[in-house]
DNA sequence: CTATATTGTATCACTTTGATACAATAATAA
DNA sequence: TTATTATTGTATCAAAGTGATACAATATAG
């Protein structure tokens, strides 16, 4: 982090200019990923974003589409290299298309400023279709790295997001709403969370992904006559209160 | 039609040749759009395929995209030229970008059949991402017209699906598994249907759809609780038995 | 005028859900 | 050691929703 920084505007504008002379070679053209990385720590539902070379905006991590590679390739591949995971929850859920979206953002603006308007930029002047993936990833395993084009990489609150880019907010607002489907309906709440984990979490985790309170007992309940919960052992927390058991998820064949 | 038909090989070859030569210069390259177009008729829910060329596969209508279009109105716009709808129900579900999709099929294949191996063939050559729509129509009002590809078109039962090109199968499935769930939670069947319905053939939709039986009474008492249907009067069937209510679909604001 | 097919409504048992009560217990405070 | 505190696990009751069945109403066919 430490050397970019110090790199500062020229390294960048050097990386940026490599960057778009390479890209038409090895990508497909006006085509782009966008990952909405969730994650699940303090009872919140927090989204993974990054700050866009050295301007206050932020963006959703992504990438382009290599010429011969699968659209969820492409998805994983991105992920891999911003988060360090191997496996990773992946959904696809909305593909953006709208021609305003590159326009009336201040990215280019903002790319222009470092980059000026040499001729060879015209990479970022295309108009993008953006194919757009959410992935639930235990948060407790990322490392992420900075590199030449994000400078800064940061978990928000989704109640709480940042100035964003092009129409990612919009995005983001999609891809909680599709979350909350996929909560409900194909059980995906696990790979927000560790391995083990006690009801009161799991609670919160629904809570904060739905937005609104659950009563507990009716909550428990609830998550218990789907069958999906395995009971192990009690915890020893610490607290000064009853130890709740741990559970684990486990999947319809496991047994 | 019949002009198309007799105009045979040679216009069809003529035809994609000035396709493929004016396409880069309209189209984004590498990306399409495909629609699965549903109908309802005959108590059986229908998909209405083209022929592709004189070939004896199917296709889902689709088109591509334009360079300064909106990718929903790019869907819209390739609706409406098959169709000859104006209002369309449409709603984006799937984005297929597998490379092999585009190998493994027969689509080249035929088409070096009707073209041979022009350098110009390379439009069709390429890669392409699908963004793929699913729109719901009252078939009673569709006036669809063949053109110079597609030389036929038909209603298909979803359950009878005639050989098809790409993983344009996949798509119908993934569209139809799509319409159920939208069927319960939007509530857009009522786009399937003329203004006014019975309930008799409301439930025969929503069998169609979800492909299995609802229980009569049941049924009735549900959809009425869900306060979307107004009564109108009794409808004069000339069936021999007690006529039926007709409803219609009312929006919340509606009223 | 009767038979037939189908519709509209009611009802009963059963399940699910919302709300509340209460006993159990791990740590802490006295 | 013992009482207190916070939270957990389980039970329970009423209300709402669902599956299954019964039955009266009625538009036409014969």
């Amino acid at each position: 982090m430490g050397n970019q920084n110090e790199g500062g505007a020229k390294g960048l504008k050097e990386g940026i200019r490599e960057f778009m002379e390479t890209a038409p070679a090895i990508y497909m053209p006006g085509l782009s990923v966008d990952t909405v990385i969730f994650g699940f720590h303090n009872d919140k539902l927090k989204v993974f974003l990054l700050r866009f070379a050295n301007t206050p905006y932020f963006i959703l991590p992504g990438g382009f589409i290599k010429k011969e590679e699968n659209l969820d390739d492409a998805a994983l591949r991105i992920l891999q290299e911003r988060t360090g995971l191997q496996d990773i929850y992946l959904e696809q859920f909305y593909t953006s298309g709208n021609t305003s979206r590159s326009k009336e953002t201040v990215a280019k603006e903002e790319l222009q400023k470092i980059i000026g308007k040499a001729q060879w930029s015209n990479w970022f002047d295309q108009r993008f279709v953006s194919v757009c993936y959410y992935a639930l990833i235990d948060d407790t395993k990322v490392k992420p790295e900075t590199e030449i084009f994000f400078t800064e990489f940061k978990w928000f609150d989704v109640n709480k997001l940042p100035k964003l880019m092009y129409d990612h907010d919009l995005i983001i607002k999609k891809a909680l709403s599709r979350l909350q489907s996929d909560l409900d309906e194909k059980l995906v709440g696990f790979n927000l969370m560790s391995e083990t984990f006690t009801m009161g979490q799991l609670q919160k985790l629904y809570e904060a992904v739905h937005q609104k309170k659950f009563v507990r007992t009716n909550f428990q309940r609830k998550l218990l006559s789907l069958n999906v919960l395995e009971r192990l052992e009690k915890q020893y927390t610490g607290k000064a209160h009853k130890a709740p058991f741990l559970y684990r998820f486990v999947t319809g064949e496991n047994e």
